[in-house]
DNA sequence: AAGCAAACCAACCGCAGCGTC
DNA sequence: GGACGCTGCGGTTGGTTTGCT
């Protein structure tokens, strides 16, 4: 990957990365399992039995009277071995128990450090590469010294191994007076965020100390446009994209050509979508429903915005534990204008796993048969639709499934819904029927944009809350919102008048383009808000 | 070669969150 | 509701290596 370096970046990297990457001296001497050598003589240490008890309180040392005293310090490779041969085979947590039964005079709480910064098989041992610096300055840029977080995106690093990274560089910079944040990434804060008072606070001096977890950047954009696309959706569930809500929209200068990238190559999509991807995308299938209702909130049609993603409710993007639920989620396909998304590859088929089969079996049946979704989703009869709900099996079992068409339109798009989890189905426009064939518990829209599904829904629904996040256009960045279905449209259509607001015909194509992906947006309702159920989401 | 500071790294420590009893 | 244990996180310390003078 290609990192932009700042002049003298040099210095900025690792020095592990500029000179010759030795071996870290502690991996080789302590941890064999990356191939280090076993030469260091532990022989002393062995005997190291004066040393003091782990005596704090915290349960992980806790000890009974008259056991050895707990070993400290560096670990010998015989430890090693039987705290990994144990993990191997009973799995890590638990640790007191891995401590008494791997017969480790370790505290627990030694007992998984080590493994979890050195013994952990996926680990990726060396130094730094320029892209994962740069990911690195991005993260801190935005979360401080958030290490765990910052590991969690960068496989095989340790919060340790970044945290040590970064004091160094730290001392370097400071010692050096240099900014600690490269200068071409405080350019592009600066460039999307108004809201600093100095140069020295965007660079980061001001925070030298890390006296304050605030973020710097108050904006989502540097992360949009920085990580994958399926990375930022991980980003925003967790709510570690920067919420800019606080920011009074009418009040911040937009940009019409403000980037909120979009990195998605569909290729790294399907590649991920093994592990934690939610969904694919295809391009292709959006000529019927691109011209479909003639409903732009105002907008030309060279007015057009890009779609935005689609989130689905319940999946474990939102529902705030990516852990628990992915292999329940139905699959989703969210149908995205070609022509607006030329420029992201091949398959804009956006999938989520399903119940049955593997999800890349999911996303292959999706991506080779896109006219079989395309004909139950999108019929000429429902072109158009901005959202199609639509769920095979029984909806409150959740185990058919689940589709999401978003044929374009302009503006945010809404491609999450509670609909599935409807005990009835409904019509969201005045008009509108039923989709044949749906089944009850469903709910489609013929609505023209998503967010008159809403608008019907809360109708339907009008105790329904709205939680979700949205990209917003005004706001640059994910809003965190909690609404009244009724107040749905007031929040929307200020966005979206802003946004109108600075676009004009000439910069429209620009903006388009440059704009591509703002529209992320996502509804959860409330469970129980309205009598739904939703088995899956559990 | 010796001394020193910087860099690097592993490990420790205290604390907070969470679940259980 | 409080005590307790487990877990994870972030700050800090201390040992070793490296590079410079």
């Amino acid at each position: 990957m290609m990192v932009k370096m700042e002049e003298g970046l040099a210095s900025e990297l690792p020095p592990t990365v500029l000179a010759d990457p030795k071996e870290h001296y502690y991996s080789s001497l302590h941890s064999p399992v990356d191939g280090g050598g076993d030469d260091y003589d532990y022989d002393d240490e062995e005997e190291d039995d004066d040393e003091e008890t782990d005596d704090e309180g915290d349960g992980y040392g806790a000890r009974r009277s008259g056991a050895p005293p707990l070993k400290k310090g560096p670990w010998t490779p015989d430890e090693d071995k039987r705290l990994r041969d144990y993990v191997r085979a009973h799995g890590e947590g638990n640790w007191n128990q891995v401590r008494i039964n791997a017969g480790l005079n370790r505290c627990g709480k030694s007992c998984r450090l080590r493994w979890s910064n050195h013994l952990r098989p996926d680990l990726k041992k060396g130094p730094f590469d320029d892209d994962e610096v740069e990911k690195i300055l991005r993260m801190h840029m935005t979360w401080g010294n958030k290490w765990a977080k910052m590991a969690a995106l960068l496989p095989g690093r340790t919060d340790n191994e970044i945290k040590n990274y970064w004091n160094t560089r730290l001392k370097r910079h400071q010692r050096a007076g240099l900014p600690i944040y490269p200068e071409y990434l405080v350019s592009q804060a600066s460039n999307q965020d108004m809201n600093f008072e100095t140069h020295e606070e965007l660079c980061g001096v001001k925070r030298l100390n890390e006296s304050s977890q605030r973020s710097v950047l108050e904006i989502g954009d540097l992360m949009y446009d920085y990580f994958d696309h399926e990375t930022f959706i991980k980003l925003m569930s967790n709510g570690d994209v920067p919420s800019s809500s606080l920011v009074d929209p009418n009040a911040l200068p937009i940009d019409a050509v403000n980037p909120l990238k979009r990195r998605i190559s569909t290729d790294s999509i399907a590649s991920d979508y093994n592990g934690s991807l939610p969904f694919l995308q295809t391009p292709d299938e959006s000529e019927n429903a691109g011209s479909s209702t003639g409903f732009n909130y105002g907008m030309t049609e060279n007015q057009l915005a890009p779609l935005g993603a689609a989130i689905i409710s319940g999946h474990p993007i939102f529902d705030g534990n990516p852990s628990t639920s992915w292999t329940t989620q139905r699959p989703v396909k969210i149908e995205l204008p070609s022509v607006q998304y030329s420029n992201y590859g091949h398959s804009n088929a956006w999938v989520c796993d399903g119940p049955s089969g593997s999800p890349i079996e999911q996303a292959n049946t999706l991506i080779e048969s896109p006219g079989s979704l395309k004909s139950e989703s999108i019929s000429p009869q429902n072109a158009g639709l901005d959202a199609i709900v639509h769920m095979g099996d029984d909806p409150v079992r959740s185990q058919g499934i689940f589709e999401v068409s978003v044929p374009p339109f302009s503006y945010n798009q809404i491609s999450q819904s509670v609909a599935y989890a409807m005990r009835h189905s409904f019509s969201s426009a005045p008009g509108d029927d039923e989709i044949d064939g749906c089944p009850p518990g469903v709910i489609h829209s013929k609505s023209p944009s998503s967010s008159d599904a809403i608008f019907a829904e809360s109708s339907c629904y009008p105790d329904t809350i709205f939680t979700g996040k949205f990209l917003s256009w005004a706001n640059y960045g994910a809003v965190d919102a909690s609404v009244e279905a009724g107040a749905f449209n007031e929040l929307f259509s200020k966005d979206q008048s802003i946004y109108n607001s600075h676009i004009d015909g000439d910069s429209c194509e620009e903006a388009e383009q440059s704009n591509a992906g703002r529209g992320l947006f996502s509804w959860k309702s409330m469970p129980g808000a309205c009598n739904m159920s939703d088995s899956s989401n559990q």
